[in-house]
DNA sequence: GCCATACACTTGCATATGCAAATTACTATG
DNA sequence: CATAGTAATTTGCATATGCAAGTGTATGGC
């Protein structure tokens, strides 16, 4: 068992990191057809349920920096998925909404997204996820 | 229990990536007195070990496309923590080394480092990150 | 109503990420 | 030993990431 506190095998920042990458790239090959990344792939997700949203709300649900997710929504929004709004009551914020061309788009793109989760889960045994998943998520848990 | 085939939360590539970004800005709140992002540090503690490597094989234990690796390795280059050269036995290689400056750079940073790697092992209980990256590893098993 | 403060977002900067195409250097084959 | 093919790297492009500083808008206290 590797020492904990000695950075070559254990940081979790450096094996989360290159999870991602490879996991990212494992999913964006399979959206590629549609030609979505895998945070547009995510926000069609997360809008297609809800209906307006602000940005900042977004941003929170995503773990992710308000500017970050303001540019990121941009290809979208280029693309017609997406449309956003003044808030009629606060004209500070910006509201997010999935346009009718962005429903089909994520129509098209769900059974992609389907088999490289399934490509993904096989590698684990699909019952091991949700466990491996509430370990994961008890990393970033709010203190 | 949600459906694993529901990208709403069970996503994979979303979950991992969110991850990700929340475990990241940890390590580089602690290695922000040092200057240091998170692949910057991981890049020292992979070359202290070591001695010259080539690029691709620095790429491909990082899991890291070669090109981004040529270019996260800049900072450091300028910063004289490494050095490269080209391998005296193949041209076509460089070859990356760590420099006298880069090692006492890397002993600067970790404590910081410890003290994220300590913060963010408490969140789940340290015994358990052994299983849990076992299992985020199997993840990205080559096939 | 006026102002200090807080809030939501935007912009500038530096680094991160990967693919496709181009470049440079080696290698096997005829 | 020229040459096709392969290997290592670089460059151009698009998107991703966050911090700090800036802009515009609401809100509470006076």
């Amino acid at each position: 068992m590797d020492d904990l506190f000695e950075p070559d095998k254990s940081c979790v920042a450096l094996n989360v990191r290159r999870l991602s990458r490879i996991v990212t790239r494992r999913y964006e090959d399979a959206l590629r057809p549609v030609n979505l990344k895998s945070f547009q792939f995510s926000a069609l997700v997360a809008l297609s349920t809800r209906d307006a949203i602000s940005h900042s709300a977004l941003a929170n649900s995503f773990g992710m920096d308000l500017s970050t997710l303001n540019r990121n929504l941009k290809p979208l929004l280029a693309r017609g998925a997406i449309e956003m709004t003044v808030d009629p009551a606060d004209a500070r914020i910006r509201l997010v909404k999935i346009t009718t061309a962005g429903k089909s788009l994520y129509a098209e793109a769900l059974p992609l997204w389907r088999a490289a989760q399934k490509e993904t889960l096989e590698k684990i045994g699909p019952e091991m996820w949700p466990a491996l998943k509430d370990g994961m998520n008890k990393l970033i848990d709010r203190d």
